[in-house]
DNA sequence: CAAGATTGACGTTTCAATCTTC
DNA sequence: GAAGATTGAAACGTCAATCTTG
């Protein structure tokens, strides 16, 4: 090791936090580096990732609407930020705002036809991009002890929800389009 | 994956689809709660997360200082969002721009003395953070696997370099980049 | 011309305050 | 008062254009 490395506090006090800091740099890189080819595939799409996103669970969801709230909770981001995306997703035809017969406060994010021809378009789209970010470079056991280990990591946060952290594909396709008035 | 999945286009296309879509989702909530403790740790040192791995960059670099790029780089920031960043946090005195006397070009960040009181105030602040949100739920194994996997993912994309993955790597280079002939 | 850095314009997200409804 | 949603102001980051230097 250098006279650098021995003179600086930090090589040393890194050996601490040992493989640790890593996990973290790896997490924040990985994410970075994923959501970059995903961003990239779903241009072809003419879809942001994070609109992907909220079609994608509007799509999967009961009626295929989500309150206001609901949403962003799932989307990991604020009351506000939910508003705005939805702004703008609702002024590209994407979305659409339903009140709530039971309970005035609350705003539903409703699929539009156009939303469920966007994200079924999307899919294949969204798949090849997942596919070239990770499975092309890990086999189903890796995914499995990837998932299990981030799985370990929030519910030691309190943070795991099945809904939000467990996907099942399937359902996004499982009605036909429903008839919009 | 049975022979029949296998053959069955779509069902094989959807269980994959269904455990990479998972992963990604459980990558970007990890992520995202991690953030969360950790910038709730590092509250009570006063500094940002991004601020804080600014410092840590710069004190674990030859010198104490980076040129602009290579800062942005590491941080996997734009050139922009760099001068940015080091704006605000020479404005709060913890970094300091040095001009380069060989490449008039290029422009150091360093780190101040007060830039430096902060990261080792903040050293065992973070790692009580990292402890908290990261290495209390998982063994040893745990985080080499996941490093393991992660490395893989990162690889694979092209984007694989000791010096912003490794934590351990102790020198950044602080000369220009080398002429290549 | 190419590399490094900055700037201006812009888009996105958040916080705090506000409004409405329960 | 509390819950749900929205709004204005501000923070932050990016892109494209620009400036300077090699």
């Amino acid at each position: 090791v250098s006279t650098f490395a021995r003179q600086n506090r930090f090589v040393s006090a890194d050996q601490e936090l040992g493989q640790r800091l890593g996990a973290w740099m790896n997490l924040l890189q990985a994410d970075a580096v994923m959501a970059e080819v995903l961003e990239r595939h779903l241009e072809a799409v003419g879809l942001s990732l994070a609109q992907h996103e909220v079609l994608m669970r509007l799509a999967r969801a009961e009626r295929n609407r989500l309150r206001m709230l609901d949403l962003a909770t799932l989307l990991l981001v604020s009351k506000s930020g939910v508003t705005r995306l939805v702004d703008r997703m609702e002024a590209a035809g994407l979305v659409r705002r339903e009140a709530c017969p039971t309970d005035r406060r609350v705003v539903y994010a409703a699929l539009t036809d156009e939303g469920r021809r966007r994200i079924e378009a999307a899919r294949p789209v969204f798949a090849r991009g997942l596919e070239a970010a990770f499975s092309r470079h890990l086999d189903d056991r890796d995914v499995a002890t990837l998932r299990a280990i981030l799985r370990k990591v929030l519910e030691g946060n309190g943070q795991w929800q099945e809904r939000r952290c467990s996907p099942t594909y399937e359902a996004e396709s499982a009605e036909p389009a429903r008839v919009v008035s």
